[in-house]
DNA sequence: TTTATATACGGAGGCTCCCTCCGTTTATCA
DNA sequence: TGATAAACGGAGGGAGCCTCCGTATATAAA
């Protein structure tokens, strides 16, 4: 019954408006943390507040736009990895990865917990992602024997998102590779 | 050079206040979550705004009051179980209660991050004592040759403050439990 | 080109919160 | 029963959140 909608080319100025947003937020967060004032953001973009609220109607619509690519890197790396090592040592180097990558883009953070259950909708896409790449490099150990069978995608994803915790503390890093190693001590089978 | 300043006795109304502000944010954050308007804390304590700056500067400072004895209790647990079990079971059972010290009092979460370096002097009392538990139940069990001799207690805190992240969760609690258990697998120096 | 209109813009305004400052009140002590 | 140090309370300035709607403009049709 619904006849195809005749839609007309989204306005220049619209997407303009949107590239600078993102951009402005990029900067903002980077330098000003993940609680920079959406009002800063609108500013740096020179654009009007209400323009911000338009095309991201929550704080989190932001950010999911900003840091969308990096989870999709991600993503992609398990799939490398799990090509060029063996199971168990592919998620270990996968581990490291996801730590480093804090380490680096403090700011993705903030997208942390969402990962784990319970976030807005706004994040399904770069949970999908992340969990996904986990599961695979999980199962791919287990099923080889390489951790044991019993492992849960999720929590491994868990004490990751939890290690990346009080990043920016000085010896995070080191603390959090170190963490990597002994859970991974922990899920060899021997480990018992 | 300096005479014992002739103090007076504190006067009553503002002891009472101050019990009014430390149940009155209890409530809230049970109920509210973290991050309640401590405007609302006033009013619940029937208080003016004034009067909660007075007593707590900042929110932490507030937190802190609350939570204080909770966290005692965390540090006594401690020696408890290092009486009456082997070190590193010890060390199992009280990750085990931390998690489920999470679980109950939800709120207490947010102060956690500060247990592991940067927080503001305002938690070093509850630091300490937690910091402590962490330690010596480590080094027992190091010293018993029950885990790796090189384990760093901050690692462990770390690692469980990232665990208790979050909580809140559906599942949450099942998962962290597991995490432990790993976490203490890792840590068996068998585990080699 | 000109016109019509769907889209997008911007920011004023209402609300809440943070925190400070200071005039008023009150509990203690002499 | 004062005198006064201590505590109270809330107005007020600043800032952020988000909504609403009058204005402007890019697109498509004439």
């Amino acid at each position: 019954m619904s006849a195809a909608p005749p839609t007309r080319k989204p306005r220049a100025d619209s997407q303009r408006n949107r590239e600078r947003l993102i951009a402005a937020a990029k900067a903002g967060f980077t330098d000003k943390g993940a609680d920079v004032s959406l009002e800063e953001v609108a500013r740096r973009a020179e654009v009007g507040i209400g323009t911000l609220y338009r095309h991201f109607p929550t704080r989190e619509a932001l950010i999911e736009a900003v840091y969308r690519r990096e989870v999709q890197n991600l993503g992609e790396a398990a799939d490398r990895l799990a090509a060029e090592a063996a199971p168990a040592e592919a998620l270990r180097r996968w581990m490291v990865l996801f730590i480093d990558y804090i380490a680096t883009k403090k700011v993705i953070a903030a997208t942390l917990e969402s990962l784990v259950g319970g976030g807005s909708d706004l994040y399904a896409a770069s949970s999908v992602q992340i969990t996904g790449a986990v599961t695979r490099l999980v199962e791919a150990a287990a099923g080889a024997g390489q951790i044991r069978p019993d492992t849960q995608p999720d929590d491994v994803l868990r004490a990751l998102v939890g290690f990346a915790y009080g990043h920016a503390q000085p010896g995070w890093r080191e603390s959090a590779l170190r963490l990597v190693e002994i859970l991974m001590a922990g899920l060899t089978p021997q480990g018992r």
